[in-house]
DNA sequence: CTGGGGAGGGGGCCC
DNA sequence: GGGGCCCCCTCCCCA
């Protein structure tokens, strides 16, 4: 039935009150209905446009196979092709390509098929390669779907009761930890999602179903770091403001209930291995782990956090039709690709909260050495040749270096004068403008120095304003105590 | 309340 | 791959 003759149908049963005029609750019915179809119609026709390979701009290479697609469909499914795309938009007439190794053509069947149907093939055995696939895209509603399917099909309450954790790999699967598929559809997504009853069938074709909102309890995805990109683009730089630490990869995706972990062994890219899945309540994992309590170790450090995720992290290809790829590697926590690996481990550390280098001088942590550095010269070492007080340059003989607790700064001798000599004690061990010493050794730089919870207390204690003698000599604050003392 | 400057943090990229 | 530099941005403090 085409949209007019379904216009014809349901207007001729108008409501008997009104006559020549559709009940309002109709009117709407009557749209929606339309709005409908014509959807649907809409998707039909750009999946047969896919299958036929008409007006396809995007290839996708998985596995050696290459899928054609639309980029409007990709950018609307997935978050991971909208921030692909979005970098590729200047070249917007070019075909683009993408090429994963992270997930076999079959997961990669199902996931397509769902963008262009909102049909989503679930079965037992590629219920968690799909929804590590759509974790991988961002796409949190393939992803809810993959958790509510896995949740209907495993019954968690009674194991919870033993250790609360679950495993699940894939040979468990197939022999009974999940229940044999059995093709099974239906067009009522929603009843599904809500109530997976005992008898659940194992594979689903889940609809797509905009009713059910997986973002809400979730973090807005921050979309790529770029420069120039607005605040509220990036992820949050400071620590404080870092309302959701993700130490876990499928945290973000996973509103509630429970959690998936991948295990060290398991590669979301390793396509028909064993993989070391665990499914974990989220009830079981406290508010502060949650939110990546500061006060407590960072189980995930970004370095063992980059060894745990080799396929996550993946390489993806966005090259254009002279085959110049550009590779790039994407945070498994966020929008963000870099073109260096080293750069991902280092983008890892916002994510994980990880800061291996502490300032042994005011207890201040850093995640990285150049920070720290930065931080040293300039809170306690006054290298900046500049007055505070009247921002003029000063040199070794026109200023002095300033001891305040251990901030170290520099006033000119005009300056100086004016808030009086008397009040200021001079010291000649300062090792302003010197050497980093020990603080900076390659070796001792990322082992990080003993820190108590007192040491944060240390900056700016206090103490009494001292001015200490300009020292220089680099030679002879490498052989003095690097920590600045205050007298 | 607002603007300026300092400090810190993150990305790109070179060595 | 690590270190380091440069640049840009944001936040915070202070006048």
């Amino acid at each position: 039935m085409d949209i007019l003759s379904e216009m014809r149908t349901k207007g001729s049963s108008q409501t008997p009150g009104e006559p020549g005029q559709p009940h309002p609750s109709r009117v709407s019915a009557l749209s929606a209905d339309i709005s409908s179809s014509h959807q649907s119609r809409l998707l039909q026709q750009l999946d047969e446009q896919r299958r036929q390979e008409l007006f396809c701009d995007c290839s996708v290479l998985v596995e050696g196979r290459v899928f054609k697609a639309h980029r409007n469909v990709l950018f609307a499914s997935s978050g991971y092709f909208r921030m692909l795309l979005s970098q590729g938009a200047q070249d917007c007439g070019q075909p683009v390509s993408a090429s994963f190794e992270v997930f076999s053509q079959d997961t990669f069947t199902v996931i397509l098929d769902f963008m262009y149907s909102g049909k989503l093939d679930l079965t037992s055995t590629n219920v968690i390669e799909v929804m590590s696939a759509a974790s991988y895209l961002q796409m949190t509603d393939v992803i809810g779907y993959c958790k509510s399917f896995i949740k209907s099909s495993l019954d968690i309450s009674a194991k919870e009761e033993d250790d609360h954790y679950l495993s699940l790999s894939e040979n468990a699967s197939r022999s009974g930890g999940v229940r044999e598929p059995q093709d099974y559809s239906s067009s009522n997504a929603g009843a599904m999602l809500k109530s997976p009853s005992s008898s659940q069938p194992a594979s689903w074709h889940i609809y797509n179903s905009p009713e059910v909102d997986y973002h809400k309890e979730t973090k807005s995805e921050p979309e790529p770091a770029k420069r120039g990109s607005s605040p509220s683009e990036q992820p949050s730089r400071r620590m404080g403001r870092r309302a959701l630490q993700i130490a876990d990869p499928e945290l973000h995706a996973s509103p509630g209930g429970y959690q998936f972990s991948l295990g060290p062994e398991g590669g979301a890219g390793e396509t028909g291995k064993k993989k070391d899945w665990s499914i974990q309540p989220a009830a079981t994992r406290s508010s502060s782990e949650l939110k990546g309590a500061p006060s407590r170790p960072k189980a995930e450090k970004a370095d063992e956090l980059y060894n745990t995720l080799p396929t996550i992290v993946g390489v993806v290809g966005l090259f254009n039709r002279d085959e110049c790829p550009t590779m790039r590697f994407k945070c498994p926590f966020c929008t963000h690709t870099v073109k260096r690996k080293a750069d991902l481990k280092r983008h890892l550390r916002c994510h994980t909260g990880e800061r291996p280098y502490p300032c042994e001088a005011c207890s201040k942590r850093f995640t990285r050495l150049e920070h720290l550095r930065s931080h040293f010269q300039t809170i306690h070492q006054a290298r900046k040749l500049i007055c505070r007080k009247c921002k003029r340059q000063v040199t070794e003989l026109s200023g002095r270096v300033v001891c305040e607790g251990t901030r170290r700064y520099r006033l000119c001798n005009e300056c100086l004068l004016e808030s009086g000599c008397d009040s200021v004690v001079f010291d000649s061990s300062d090792p302003a403008g010197g050497v980093m010493g020990p603080y900076f050794g390659e070796e001792e730089g990322d082992k990080g120095w003993p820190m108590t919870d007192e040491d944060d207390l240390a900056e700016d204690s206090g103490a009494d304003l001292i001015i200490q003698e300009v020292e220089d000599s680099d030679e002879e604050l490498e052989q003095k105590e690097t920590k600045p003392v205050v007298s």
